[in-house]
DNA sequence: GCGACAG
DNA sequence: ATCTTGTCGC
């Protein structure tokens, strides 16, 4: 798959937040193509000697979730994980295995945040613009943002808001807290590029068969795990 | 100044 | 993210 070259990775902080709020605008919130068969997944972690990042692109075929694609690629670690930046840190690897892809998916799920970021540029949104198609951010844990607890029910999800001193009647949504489980700990879903929070939710929902994490996420992560192992 | 803080 | 096995609970 091309991608683009939007900026240098190589930036010094303060310059790395000012062109995430410059890219920020960017992103594009239209409907996502009906029903999504091809769905990918991308998860990152380190060689056991923490010289490296390694990322896995799983792609799947719904409705039975087969792989029909697995590349990975791996660089040598260049940026600090700091709190709002981390697509410094992943996006690089994660575009140069995107790269090695034969197959295009219709949607991308990456693990971190889409806009439910501090200037709206989290992993997924960062890399939707990259690679100029449909992400979703689909995260563990907040990083901003507040909500209210969502029903414990799998399927029942809360709006994540960000408030900020600027508009009194209104708060941002910028993402939802979905419950993928019943009783188990929701995931934070938010728009990364070119679909809409509800098609977001809906994916990640619909790839949600067994565990917490939706299919995609899932399986990127077990794939980059063992691949760990052998670097 | 203090606390929060994706992976 | 990472160090790490079994174990408690739905």
């Amino acid at each position: 798959m091309e991608t683009q070259k939007l900026h240098s990775w190589n930036l010094s902080y303060s310059r790395a937040r000012e062109v995430q709020s410059e890219l920020a605008c960017k992103v594009e919130f239209t409907r996502l193509k009906k029903n999504p068969k091809l769905i990918a997944g991308i998860d990152c972690a380190f060689s056991r000697d923490g010289e490296r990042i390694l990322a896995v692109v799983v792609v799947l075929r719904l409705p039975g979730f087969e792989v029909m694609e697995i590349v990975s690629a791996s660089r040598k670690v260049t940026f600090p994980y700091i709190p709002g930046l981390l697509s410094f840190r992943e996006a690089p690897v994660c575009i140069a295995a995107v790269e090695k892809l034969q197959t295009q998916p219709d949607v991308f799920m990456i693990d971190g945040q889409g806009i439910a970021h501090p200037r709206r540029l989290g992993l997924a949104a960062h890399l939707g613009l990259f690679l100029d198609q449909p992400t979703i951010g689909c995260a563990k844990s907040r990083l901003t943002g507040t909500y209210e607890e969502p029903p414990l029910e799998k399927g029942a999800y809360s709006l994540l808001k960000d408030d900020k001193r600027k508009q009194k009647t209104q708060s941002e949504i910028i993402g939802a807290v979905v419950r993928t489980r019943t009783n188990v700990k929701p995931v934070f879903v938010s728009v990364g590029h070119k679909c809409l929070l509800e098609d977001a939710i809906r994916v990640v929902l619909e790839c949600a068969v067994k565990y917490r994490l939706p299919e995609p996420t899932r399986l990127a992560h077990q794939a980059v795990s063992k691949l760990k192992l052998k670097a």
